[in-house]
DNA sequence: CGCCAGCACTTGTATATACAAGTTTAATGT
DNA sequence: ACATTAAACTTGTATATACAAGTGCTGGCG
């Protein structure tokens, strides 16, 4: 089987919903009706539909039907994700251009993140990632090269910083701020933004065992992303 | 049915798990076995195993098995807290302006996310919160009648809407977006903003165990919010 | 000893079926 | 005209079954 079938019906779904011929909050072929146009069970249409719940791209209602949710790129969760996963995932084309990647000092901000001293050398990489060829990051990472040695001779038009990381150094936890940003020009120009056009901006550390591992600035535009989740709570 | 097999068996698993009887990456029992332990079909038990392991407590590997997923992912990052606790443990003044409390009709999107239908009758408040004078949080919130049905009839200046939700319906989960705004004109006046000042945003869906209480938008200055946490991830 | 084929066991996909339960609409009766 | 009932349609739960596909072990063969 190249393709599940009910992979295929995600997709077609999904791309009915991209190009807008099933706006948001419209009601979507039922369970039954999707079998019969993919000549399917009932069970492998649900399911299709039912992921797509999940992932809150649909919303479903007992008896009454199922719905397109307001929509606009999300990731799910504050999981730790393979941006090009993400992306890819939602059928988009995956692209990165490299801006930098370089040894240099770490300035007493830097240094204090990853648990060094202000002088000590660490790895920094400068990458753009790109959904159908628009950018949707501006990913600024410091690395902590008693962690990952190796870190700059990598492939990053292969790998993500993210793959290279976990492959050197298993994470075990993450530490995020997030807040909205106006950017600078420099950013503006190289995220091609309209102007005036906030960003989201993340600030995460990842550990491992041994340490902090990394220190990334992660900057979207406002109008390609959005952070969504949805996780239990404590009473 | 009171309650679904397949959550039983959910729960079962569950606690299994946090009473550490299953230890981490220790392995689970197949579907096979769980289905003849709780003398159901493998489908039911595989639901059971299938959902677990898209909330990142279980890992699934084809020919290999199930295990326990290391560490709890989710919680302490996004923890739905009082904004007033949250203020108060600060060491600061907390105070709260209310702008709007009525009923309204539901418009087709408040009647989606709330899982209503438009034109049913919803409860709405607007508050503003304020941090040591200073206003931090411009909070819309749609609220589910049947859930909470005298919502509006409390006292807002001395329970938070958080509060109010909190004791008419225990939450059990809630569902975040978070973006990067720019505030319209209203806002900027009523949360006293800088010119050009950009916005966090929070699009919050409570849930209890009957479905959704509430929908609610907070708006944070960028300057005086930032959101932040710790968490850990599954590698 | 080393290699490999086969087997047992696991999860993954797909189907057909049955009934439960919530919603909407249409028909019916007063 | 209005309220109630019934039917039709929706999603939700559960089962039985079949085969595909990945993993690991074991026994036999060279």
């Amino acid at each position: 089987m190249a393709i599940a079938k009910f992979e295929q019906i995600k997709q077609f779904i999904y791309r009915q919903i991209e190009m807008s011929v099933w706006p948001e909050n419209s009601k979507v072929p039922s369970e039954n009706a999707l079998a019969q146009q993919f000549n399917c069970s009932r069970m492998t249409a649900r399911r299709a539909l039912t992921e797509l719940c999940d992932t809150a791209v649909l919303v479903r209602s007992q008896g009454r039907g199922t719905f397109v949710a307001t929509l606009k790129s999300q990731s799910s969760a504050l999981e730790i994700k393979n941006i090009s996963d993400e992306i890819r995932q939602r059928g988009h084309q995956y692209s990165v251009k490299i801006l930098l990647l370089e040894q240099r000092e770490a300035d007493q901000e830097v240094a204090i993140t990853l648990g060094l001293t202000a002088g000590d050398t660490v790895y920094f990489s400068s990458l753009i990632h790109l959904e159908n060829k628009l950018p949707v990051q501006l990913e600024h990472r410091y690395v902590n090269p008693a962690m990952v040695p190796n870190y700059l001779t990598n492939d990053f038009n292969c790998l993500t910083p993210h793959e290279i990381l976990s492959k050197a150094a298993p994470l075990t936890e993450a530490e995020h701020i997030i807040e909205a940003t106006m950017p600078v020009q420099e950013i503006i120009n190289q995220l091609q933004l309209a102007p005036n056009e906030p960003c989201l901006e993340i600030k995460r550390r990842t550990f491992s065992s041994k340490g902090v591992v990394s220190f990334a600035r992660l900057i979207h535009p406002s109008s390609r992303f959005r952070l969504g989740g949805r996780f239990n709570v404590s009473t």
